[in-house]
DNA sequence: AAATATACCGATAATTTTTTCGGTATCCGA
DNA sequence: TCGGATACCGAAAAAATTATCGGTATATTT
């Protein structure tokens, strides 16, 4: 069975919100969720990098934590959609400034590590 | 030699800012920082979950990518010190958003993880 | 002398995260 | 019947992160 490694770590405020975050691809999961929700087959083609398993085990961390909720349909072929949840979207402010941020300073970073510059 | 395992992520801005934070001390680090230069041995007095060693890794990722300074003075026994730069400065408010997110939050996962509830 | 403190580094171990691969089950269409 | 699509899962490999241990060097204190 998946079990999770290491939980959410509760010793202090910056860490918990961290530990929910800090992974490859959950923060852009939830971003991706902003308009509404999707299929974990939709979720692949935006984030093609991510394979089919890697974002399963992310949308059950993220499920596990209340940050998306899923949504079953008794369907064949079987069909779910995984939307963000209140709690989720209250940390979009914070990936909306990770953005910002990420724009602001992309240059610096292409200059000093990039391979095109 | 120590070497850098993966690169800054360039391909978007989410991830660009990401890489930068995404580990378990770093965030830490820099709002310990926020208060003015610290040395080495005074980082560990206030992380000291962190093992010196890790400190040391972290440090020097975090002054590679810009996002800290040091300073060596040439005394004996040896004395240096870390302290933010601008760049570094300006990820604060995202690590305030974090902060603040997690002590709203705090109740919420205590209850639903914690050993205590 | 010996212990302490400082900063730092290399090698290696331990742990965690991410990825790959193959398999379950079902229905639809060719 | 066969291949494709769907969602999901387990095992295991690969990769990355974090931690531990011991060592360098030098001055001061005991």
């Amino acid at each position: 069975m998946y079990e999770r490694k290491i939980p959410v770590d509760l010793s202090c405020p910056l860490r918990l919100t961290m530990s929910l975050i800090n992974s490859k691809w959950k923060s852009c999961i939830l971003d991706e969720l902003r308009n509404g929700p999707m299929r974990p087959s939709e979720l692949h083609k935006v984030l093609p990098e991510a394979a089919p398993r890697v974002l399963d085990l992310q949308l059950k961390e993220l499920a596990e934590d209340g940050l998306v909720a899923k949504t079953i349909f008794a369907e064949l072929p079987p069909r779910s959609e995984y939307a963000i949840t209140g709690l989720g979207r209250s940390l979009l402010p914070i990936i909306d400034a990770m953005i910002a941020w990420g724009e602001e300073n992309r240059l610096l970073f292409e200059r000093k590590f990039g391979t095109t510059g």
